[in-house]
DNA sequence: CAAATATTAGAACCTGGTACTAATGTTAAG
DNA sequence: CTTAACATTAGTACCAGGTTCTAATATTTG
């Protein structure tokens, strides 16, 4: 095979269609991100290298065959599906009396925030605290009807946010769930919500 | 090898370690359900029948090996993931005319509603009411201050809620913003917030 | 030139299969 | 009882997309 020339050193190239092998590495590392299916063989072309050197190149860089980017893929996405379908309510319940009261913890993390800022998006703030007023209603159905809330201070990235909800009324198909959240003690959230229920029960 | 007896009709079975054609079936679906990492070989012993007889059963039921589901899920998670981080709103917002009003598109999909009712959980409706009086504010930071909002009728799934936001008045650093969304021609919620923007431009 | 480094080639082996052929076990119907 | 139909098992060849290893060759640098 002819080569195009070596320049892997510290000497520049003389063929342009031949990387050298740092720069190789580079773009190797921006095709699999890419493109995360890509074979071997399919990088071979792209690069104008042997299937050898790709392989050499996986191995110093310490990226796993396509096979197990794939497995490892399969899994996050099967964690993330999982605690997704867990998830039908924003933030941890840890604690709830039907009828009475309720306390849900949320941490707020990167896909919740601005980015630009890092400050939470008030729905999810809401959505903890929405979640937990329908949690503490104790009734096959209970849906939001009404809410009146204040944002009293911004929420930031890591922070976890404690609400909790107290049930101040029961009437009829009505009930009137407040919830305060809370950042250690610093109050930051305040809602009063209008919960319609079945009647049942 | 020792046959514990056949029992794939309509006759009982008489040794309780295997299980009849229909009722493998079952057992495979759910453990491949439970775990789709699961290999042919693993499913062997979970079975107490050959691997052959594994792979025939696949095929009838039409469930491709590790691999191929691996694959699946894999890619699967790339686009979600990718959808995902493109989701900074909830809803596609379809029309904006910044410090004036905008229209933006969310369609109820499964993840969105009580599994029981198949209602959507309000605080998806208020995301994308919230999202869009935030993107209609023509300013480096706005944030949601309070609102007061209204559930007029439960939204189901496969819906498809159009959000129109108006802004009301701006002042210093405080935007009154009116959000109404419709399911076809019919109001299904209507809010109104204070949004607190960075007071420039 | 020689040593060091980079690249390529090739063979053996691996996993987790598919596709196919063939034998054998079991049951139901004639 | 026999036979056809179905269920199960066994075994082989083959595949993709690799790993692991040895060895040869190319290129650059000292």
């Amino acid at each position: 095979m002819k080569y195009g020339g070596y320049n892997s050193g510290r000497r520049s190239c003389f063929v342009i269609d031949r990387l050298s092998k740092k720069d190789r590495h580079k773009r190797l590392v921006q095709l699999i991100d890419e493109n995360p299916f890509v074979t071997d063989r399919e990088l071979t072309r792209q690069l104008k290298v042997s299937i050898q050197t790709i392989r050499l190149d996986r191995m110093e860089l310490g990226i796993p065959e396509l096979r197990e980017r794939m497995k490892q893929m399969a899994e996050h996405s099967y964690d993330q599906v999982r605690s997704l379908s867990l998830e039908e309510v924003i933030g941890d319940v840890v604690d709830l009396q039907l009828d009475k009261s309720g306390i849900s913890i949320f941490e707020i993390r990167e896909e919740h925030v601005f980015s630009k800022t890092r400050i939470a998006r008030g729905h999810y703030v809401f959505a903890q605290a929405n979640s937990l007023a329908v949690a503490v209603i104790n009734d096959e159905i209970a849906l939001t009807s009404s809410a009146d809330i204040r944002f009293l201070r911004q929420v930031k990235l890591g922070e976890k946010c404690i609400a909790k909800a107290y049930v101040r009324n029961i009437a009829g198909q009505k009930a009137k769930v407040e919830v305060f959240t809370y950042v250690s003690d610093e109050m930051v959230f305040q809602g009063n919500f209008v919960i319609y229920r079945s009647a049942g029960e």
